[in-house]
DNA sequence: AACTAATACTTTTTT
DNA sequence: AGTATTAGTT
């Protein structure tokens, strides 16, 4: 078929298919355009076809037209379904996450942000460590301020767009910015960045080189931008740098999803679009295609309580259906055998697995449900688990992989130094670290100067020998050989495969496998400097989506599925909503956490159930917990209540636990008695009011107290928790 | 240097 | 409760 015939057959039927709106925002190609998509109303639709369509009339060729997911999934799906339009794969359209692109334009100029083009993209653990090393060599006690708060202060400044020489020193950051400028300096030499420098550095880069920009910006004719309410500062600067040609920027996003505030997400962004893009159209998307009439009821009128939204009043087509169940239960455990029992009942009813899922505030939460449902041998997938790429025996092989291919990966290379164990241990290890430092090499570099100068034990001086003439040795291999060989080679070699086989312990087995699906999936790509760009951007690797099974994930997790059948359990106050989002977001917090349970109850096509437990496990020890508020904030005419568990208003919430302990007792006469105990919620030595004493925080007040987890108000530190063993009676 | 024993600390969400 | 890191010992 020719390509002409394709677009005149093609152009009635696609466009057919939509509502005026949408259709209205897929034929507004020109200028900059808001779509206002509310949860299930075709957003997706709307982008791809839209995408299709500006292929199809002419107005773009693939390359021009630049697109941006928050996912590699979603990019995926896209890429798919505008495939499935055009009827031929929609190859060469600019179409990725943020992150992707941004590398792809990274790697073309690296030489102008002084980069090699090869470097290489670490992750959270090798930022974690890295950090460590910083704070170690400026001697600064980690006990006092962890890494990871560290951490997190640099990619805040990293989401903002700023380089540690924009970021204002002051009092209040404290080390953090001494600490950003090392750490900086350190991926540099190492060859490498982090999430946050891929699209740092393109500001940078853009910034530097106003031609480069103009490329950019010159050849992107369309821009399309999905979930456009989570993007961060830098990436919105980004776009709006690359839409400052041609203006047809269009954004789809909805303000009442947006849950990652806490990553640097902005909806700032999506209420001042009109403000940004002079001339901007805006379309709203409000009519619901996914969700029957009690589902999308409950949904509304929880959100209604969020204050500073654009506002939109979704409809359906789909009136009645079944009102949203609210269970109440004794503990994690009776809660997961109720929802056990409702997916039992489902399956008997024939309604398939994979269409139902139960969506959790916190990844802790899903052991309860994994638990159930292998003693009744329901299958499940636990999605955004433990990842591949992010096991530890697969980062050690890869931190191999990384000082083949670079010599000078610091950090891949004080990874495996010493493993499997060579006798490099600490003190040699330090030892070369700080002539690095001195003479401003990379650890692999100062090791051959070692060995050059002599300065070594003559065992040391071997073992380190061998070292590096092994890695030159896989090297050379490279050249000549296939990578998935080479690879096979340095596991079998360098001793790595056999550590592993010579450990007893039950996980040993399930690593060597593991090494051997690395070696396969390293044989998918041509070179190995391609797989590890691979491997630094892609996160999932679950290809598990077509078995029926059960799916358990976090509510983050599931923004933009949808299932017929959704639990959405632990909904709990200081679970959900989640007290650390309360303690650092206030009121914001609060709205996003509305919005992470709003995101939730849409996501059910035809049925939700919400549902708490009055105690639940933490850490290990039992806390009891009062139902959500969000409970009392769901419409009483789209919601009902099963077993009695009473009203759940917070007037009510004492009725209802009451009413649950009846119903427990009931079930099983005598409640565990430590359950009891943790009850009263104090402390047999410390009870509330207890004036105390620590070693660093000096005097203070107990406030609460959960076994023998207190929460303790300091006079001079302010409110901390703590462990009952760590403070004495004042 | 390497092993064992004790102790701290976890658990919000992720490209 | 369970893991990860650390301190102490050989």
């Amino acid at each position: 078929m020719t390509l002409a015939n394709a677009m005149i057959s093609d152009t009635s039927t696609y466009l057919d298919t939509l509502n005026p709106e949408q259709r209205q925002a897929v034929e507004t190609t020109e200028g900059p355009l808001l779509v206002l998509a509310g949860a299930g109303t075709g957003k997706t639709r709307v982008l791809t076809t839209r995408l299709a369509h500006l292929l199809l009339t002419g107005r773009a060729r693939a390359g021009e037209i630049l697109c941006t997911t928050f996912t590699n999934k979603a990019a995926r799906e896209m890429k798919e379904r505008v495939g499935r339009i055009l009827g031929h794969s929609a190859d060469g359209v600019w179409l990725g996450t943020f992150h992707a692109l941004c590398t792809r334009i990274l790697r073309r100029h690296a030489e102008l942000m002084a980069l090699d083009p090869q470097f290489i993209i670490i992750d959270a653990d090798d930022q974690t460590r890295l950090v460590k090393q910083i704070m170690a060599a400026q001697n600064i006690d980690d006990k006092k301020f962890p890494a990871r708060a560290f951490l997190g202060i640099i990619q805040s400044w990293k989401d903002k767009g700023l380089p540690p020489e924009k970021v204002q020193a002051d009092h209040n950051n404290g080390p953090a910015l001494a600490i950003y400028t090392a750490y900086q300096q350190r991926l540099r030499a190492s060859n490498a960045v982090d999430f946050g420098d891929l699209i740092l550095y393109n500001l940078q880069l853009f910034a530097a080189h106003p031609d480069v920009l103009q490329e950019y910006s010159a050849r992107f004719r369309y821009i399309l931008v999905d979930e456009y309410q989570d993007t961060n500062i830098a990436q919105y600067l980004w776009l709006r740098m690359l839409a400052l040609a041609h203006k047809n920027i269009c954004c789809v996003g909805d303000d009442d999803q947006s849950i990652y505030g806490w990553r640097g997400a902005e909806v700032g962004h999506i209420l001042k679009f009109e403000q940004d893009f002079p001339g901007a159209g805006v379309i709203r998307l409000e009519r619901n295609y996914r969700s029957t009439e009690h589902i999308l009821g409950a949904a509304s009128g929880l959100i209604a309580h969020n204050k500073g939204r654009l506002g939109k009043t979704l409809w359906t087509g789909d009136k009645g259906g079944d009102k949203v169940t609210v269970a109440a239960h004794w503990d994690d455990a009776a809660e997961a055998r109720y929802v056990g029992e409702e997916v039992e009942t489902l399956q008997r009813a024939k309604q398939s697995l994979k269409e139902q899922a139960i969506l959790v505030r916190a990844s802790f939460q899903t052991r309860a449900f994994e638990e159930r449902f292998m003693t009744l041998g329901v299958p499940y997938r636990v999605i955004g688990g433990l990842r591949f790429y992010e096991r530890q025996e697969i980062r050690d092989a890869l931190g191999y992989l990384r000082v083949v291919a670079q010599p000078d990966d610091d950090l891949a290379l004080t990874r495996i130094i010493n493993l499997p164990k060579r006798g490099i241990g600490k003190s040699t290890l330090d030892a070369l670290t700080q002539s690095a430092r001195e003479q401003q090499i990379s650890l692999y570099q100062s090791i051959r100067r070692a060995l050059e100068a002599k300065t070594l034990k003559p065992k040391m001086a071997e073992t380190l020998q061998k070292f590096l003439d092994d890695f030159a040795r896989w090297r050379k291999l490279l050249e000549d050989t296939a990578p998935e060989a080479v690879v096979e080679k340095i596991i079998e070699e360098s001793g790595y495969r056999a550590m592993w086989q010579d450990t007893k312990t039950p996980d040993a087995p399930g690593r060597v496998e593991n090494l051997k699906e690395l070696v396969r999936a390293i044989g998918e790509f041509p070179s190995l400097t391609e797989f590890l760009e691979h491997v630094g951007l892609v996160t999932d690797t679950e290809n598990t989506e077509n078995d029926d099974m059960v799916n358990i994930m976090t509510l983050h997790a599931a923004k933009g599925l949808e299932f017929d059948h959704v639990f959405l359990p632990g909904w709990e106050e200081g679970l959900f909503p989640h007290q650390r989002a309360l303690d650092e977001g206030g009121t914001k917090g609060l709205e996003e956490e509305r919005r992470l349970a709003y995101v939730g109850l849409t996501r059910a096509r035809k049925r939700a159930w919400v549902s708490y437990a009055s105690n639940r496990r933490i850490y290990g020890q039992y806390q009891n917990s009062l139902p959500s508020r969000f409970i009392g904030e769901l419409p009483p005419e789209h919601i009902e209540k099963p077993v009695g568990a009473g009203g759940m208003s917070s007037q009510g919430w004492k009725a209802a636990v009451e009413e649950v302990y009846r119903q427990a007792n009931q079930q099983r006469p005598a409640a565990p008695a430590p359950v009891r105990e943790k009850l009263t919620a104090t402390h047999p030595n410390f009870p509330v009011g207890t004036k105390i004493f620590h070693q660093k925080f000096g005097y203070g007040k107990v406030i609460t107290a959960q076994g023998d987890h207190l929460q303790i108000c300091f006079e001079k530190a302010g409110i901390k928790k703590l462990l009952a063993d760590f403070v004495t009676k004042a």
